[in-house]
DNA sequence: GGCTTAGTTGATAATGATTACTAATAACCA
DNA sequence: TGGTTATTAGTAATCATTATCAACTAAGCC
């Protein structure tokens, strides 16, 4: 459902400027397991920015005998090597397969958090480190609403 | 050392528009307790956008028989009131004591979020809605970097 | 000032998410 | 193929946050 450039049983680009996967994980002396590749996969096939248990449920129905520690120690892992993204949420962290620049919208009445095009505001960007000597080394738009499935079907939503 | 309008023991204004903290919590039946009063005031006149710990060992030292339990109910219960504003970070929920429009700056070096000036983007908002159909209510800017006092101190930061 | 009552508190148990630990296992490389 | 080393499954431990409940107190009223 992602379009992303990673094979992920490799074939593989000989020459190609981005890296694979592996590729990534070798350069680290990082193996590349299969409980780490489905979950991987799994976040990548998401859409919804899905939390740590998600994963785990969603990676159990390929690897039954998975442990949830295993989904966090990769979640952890993934992301502390770009592969992944992770943000913080209300009800706990959540991960992002999407590691190209884009925005987010959070619908406040079911949760989902959609991503959205960004568009890069390097005005914004001077004048606020310009106005307050601070380093901006990134940035990034958070819209919240209700999304449009909520929008219809009125009701039991978690606004007032 | 923040400048508000809620007046801490009552003066008080007897027609001005913005209601006090008492007012507000009258209107639903809520009492401003000495524990309540004081953790209000503890994470209104801290800069530094507050954990519950945090706001825990501050209110400790002038009412140290307090809970932890009191705090977290409180931070919660005036985060609903509109009292205060609370946001997920990756160490947990913080607290704020500004509730106007403002944006955020975290600093990745020493973890502290500063408050910025917000500037109304209706155009991007308006845009927004209608390439995707949300309902947008509200939205705020995040900007991450290095502040003013982590770039000068290097070393022993989180950063690479 | 005292009385009443409904909201609150402090203390602690309970919950839920995330992390640490460890013997056994599976990737990767020569 | 065999050895080395990262990784796993399973589970205990940790940390933040919430629930529970008897005792307390703020607020309204006389």
């Amino acid at each position: 459902m992602i379009t992303n450039n990673h094979s992920h049983h490799s074939g593989a680009a000989r020459n190609g400027p981005p890296p694979t996967t592996v590729d990534t994980l070798r350069a680290r002396g990082l193996k590349l397991t299969r409980p780490r590749r489905i979950i991987l996969d799994v976040v990548r096939t998401t859409d919804a920015h899905p939390t740590a248990a998600f994963v785990y449920r969603r990676v159990r129905r390929r690897l039954p005998r998975v442990s949830l520690a295993t989904v966090y120690r990769n979640l952890r892992l993934l992301a502390a090597e770009g592969l992944l993204a992770e943000r913080a949420a209300a009800d706990g962290m959540r991960f992002d397969g999407n590691t190209g620049t884009h925005d987010h919208f959070t619908c406040l009445a079911c949760g989902r958090i959609y991503d959205v095009p960004a568009r890069p505001q390097t005005a914004v960007r001077a004048r606020m480190a310009s106005s307050t000597g601070f380093e901006i080394l990134d940035y990034r738009m958070e819209f919240y609403g209700r999304c449009g499935a909520c929008r219809r079907r009125r009701g039991r939503s978690r606004l007032g």
